[in-house]
DNA sequence: ATAGATTATGGGTGATTGTGGGTAAACTAT
DNA sequence: ATAGTTTACCCACAATCACCCATAATCTAT
């Protein structure tokens, strides 16, 4: 029924239109804590994909952003580089969210787009982006992995 | 759909016509809080950019150079370099500011402008020049960056 | 199994936005 | 004062976006 607000897992498979917009899964739509007003940041990824986070989420990021001092340049390239690509964009009433060129590019994303739940976070991928990705970790020397597993018991 | 006032984030392409105006994005106009008045003050930004603030963000940066102590000669050259080239702009109908020949000499622009949502504040950057600066940026010592991201998670 | 509700996807249209230029008032410097 | 320059305000247009409706596929509940 109804999990813990705001989180996300699972992983489902939408198309992107002509228009450059996306379905949010209905699941993460009804997961999505009302406060937020129906309203996600999306931003670019680590990876060659796209963040998803739910407004509030992301507000606490800001937050914590304005107390850096703009004095020092490392602070204002780490506040650059974390917002640059960052924006605001509410679902619409079929549950769409639009994606803007750049980030569509930075993705590499055409039709096709898997939609990852990441816990607190959402991610989008193109298929064949996140197949050769995963194919790299696999391998990736396992003995991070091992140490993680000490953290978080499956 | 109302996100938080006088905070700006996101990367935006403009041009910058004849007369030396530039667009302020639309987003940025609207989570501009109503007593600013429409109303910003640009002025030198620390790195080769315009620095655009909401106008009572930089009247309480104004009240907090009073507070500074005069004697630090970093406090003067600060408060100088800062206070010196800063002057109020309101947009007009369509949304855009005028750039005075004085600040467009000093961030290099001359037809296309990047702007930059910083959270608190407005960045207007030359393309070229951000993208120098950015190289620069990855050469620098990482590990200041990595404790910044050790405080904030993403 | 069937009917009703929900969901995913496509497209149309009016409003907004970005950009260029025009004109008259305000200001400068002779 | 006058001529030249700059600034403030206005209108125009093309491109984009937000919002609405339509339809087919899928899920839900009896």
């Amino acid at each position: 029924m109804t999990i813990n607000q705001d989180t996300f897992t699972g992983e489902y498979s939408y198309s992107i239109d002509a228009k450059g917009r996306v379905n949010i899964p209905a699941k993460f739509r009804q997961s999505l804590a009302p406060e937020n007003d129906q309203t996600f940041v999306i931003t670019r990824g680590m990876d060659s994909c796209i963040w998803v986070y739910p407004l509030t989420a992301w507000q606490i990021i800001e937050d914590d952003l304005k107390d850096l001092s703009a004095i020092s340049g490392i602070n204002r390239s780490f506040i650059r580089n974390t917002v640059r690509y960052a924006s605001s964009v509410a679902f619409d009433k079929q549950g769409r969210i639009m994606l803007s060129a750049n980030l569509l590019d930075y993705a590499q994303l055409k039709n096709d787009a898997l939609i990852i739940g990441m816990v607190n976070k959402i991610e989008i991928w193109d298929p064949k982006v996140l197949a050769k990705v995963d194919n790299q970790n696999l391998e990736m020397d396992s003995s991070e992995y091992d140490e993680l597993a000490d953290k978080i018991i499956l």
